[in-house]
DNA sequence: AAAAATGGCAACCGCAGACTT
DNA sequence: GAAGTCTGCGGTTGCCATTTT
């Protein structure tokens, strides 16, 4: 069925509003109502189309609007609300009594993916974190230069075709984004997993850590259990220390950072979110872009912790906590127990094959539509022998593998 | 001083879910 | 249950002001 037009755009106005308008709209609803929009314009006499006429309401015209800039508060709150919504606007405008989606929308586009790209810039090439590349990814926004988008329309058009196909579906549907967010799925959902961009206040990085004092970022894990909410600060280093005593963090860990540091990570990890090891760990993993955020720190390390903590007794139990159930995130159906045990790093100095690890974990998870098996996302050996580029692993994959790592 | 680039905001478009007939 | 309509949402574009070259 075809979907009828909302309005006959004929002979109607379009473009700015003029004042005048503002004030027949804004008379109009002050005595009818909001509402009925598709016959607004008609009863008001305007011309202009009934969304064009709620548009205006909504986002300018509203008494309830509040003026001026977006302070550090509400900053703070788009971004945090952001890492664990994505990019549902709509929802993040509603902690945000008087600014509208569209103003937020606005603002996300212009200013804060703007500090992210810069963030990701400045990090260093080989350590960027996936939090500005997926950011960017996901919003496909990265504000273009508009006189170059006016002579180069045509090539603009065909560069954003060809990045939609690169990239992850622009506005996951909710059933969508369970198999993008949850790339991994537990048996229920009982706790989530997000990740905030920078929540813990500088101050607090001290106590955390006190001899991480060159930290650049905080990243944070909250678990929300019902009404319970626990959090979990990931450092990530500064730029100069993000580099590994022998050139490869994978085996030498990473300067300035001590192993208790780390392993004092994972083992809070592991007893946050999963305090009684002997359930089944349910957990669901939401937040992909958030999450994305820390992809390289917690990636590094999770992995260093885990090669410094347990690869001399890949025991049953570790591994039993380490293993995570699965189910088939498209029909609901459980899977079965897979456990990291083959795939970790071992003591005889082999790194067991993460891709074939990824790819029964696709299998038994029904993921691999997720655009996750490029072959830039292969390890190549270089800086870690996981079989997964640091850098370059997709944000699914990270996802999954640090709730892989987390459950 | 003029042109180009950039920033910021407002508005439009198309899609999809909810609702109605 | 199907068709039609309404509404809301997110992505994109247009326009204008400001800044930079």
């Amino acid at each position: 069925m075809g979907r009828a037009p909302c309005c006959e755009k004929v002979g109607l106005n379009r473009g700015r509003w003029t004042a005048e308008e503002d004030e027949i709209l804004t008379n109009y609803i002050q005595a009818n109502g909001e509402g009925s929009w598709r016959s607004l314009p008609k009863n008001a006499g305007l011309l202009r189309c009934g969304k064009s006429c709620r548009l205006r309401w909504i986002n300018y015209l509203r008494s309830d609007l509040k003026r001026g800039n977006i302070s550090e508060q509400e900053e703070e709150i788009i971004v945090n609300l952001h890492a664990s919504l994505g990019n549902r606007w709509s929802l993040i405008a509603g902690h945000l009594p008087g600014r509208t989606d569209n103003e937020i929308k606005n603002y996300w586009n212009c200013h804060l993916s703007r500090k992210l790209h810069i963030f990701k810039n400045t990090s260093g090439s080989e350590t960027v974190p996936a939090l500005a590349g997926a950011v960017l990814k996901n919003q496909k926004v990265g504000r273009t230069n508009r006189s170059n988008k006016k002579k180069n329309k045509s090539s603009i058009q065909s560069d954003q075709s060809k990045d939609a196909n690169e990239t992850v579906p622009r506005t996951p549907t909710s059933e969508k984004e369970t198999i993008l967010s949850s790339a991994i799925s537990c048996e229920e959902e009982t706790m989530s997993c997000k990740v905030l961009l920078d929540p813990c206040p500088k101050e607090e990085r001290t106590e955390i850590w006190p001899n991480m004092t060159a930290c650049s970022d905080v990243y944070a894990i909250t678990l929300e259990d019902g009404e319970t909410k626990k959090s979990i600060s990931m450092l990530k280093p500064a730029a100069e220390e993000f580099t590994s005593t022998n050139g490869d963090f994978c085996d030498g860990g990473v300067q300035g950072m001590k192993d208790s540091d780390i392993n004092l990570r994972l083992d809070d990890m592991i007893m946050m979110v999963d305090p009684d090891p002997d359930d089944d760990g349910i957990l669901t993993f939401h937040g992909n872009t958030g999450m994305c955020g820390s992809g390289t720190t917690i990636n590094m390390d999770t992995r260093s912790a885990i090669s410094s903590d347990h690869q001399d007794d890949h025991n049953q139990e570790e591994t039993g906590r380490l293993g995570m159930k699965l189910m088939d995130v498209s029909n609901g159906e459980k899977g079965e127990l897979i456990s990291g045990s083959d795939h970790d790093h071992h003591d005889d100095g082999k790194h067991h094959d993460w891709e074939e690890y990824w790819q029964l974990l696709g299998e038994k998870a029904d993921i691999l539509s997720c655009p996750w098996d490029s072959d830039n996302n292969h390890g190549n050996g270089d800086s870690c022998d996981y079989g997964v580029g640091t850098s370059e692993m997709d944000d699914e994959k990270h996802n999954a593998m640090v709730a892989w790592l987390l459950s």
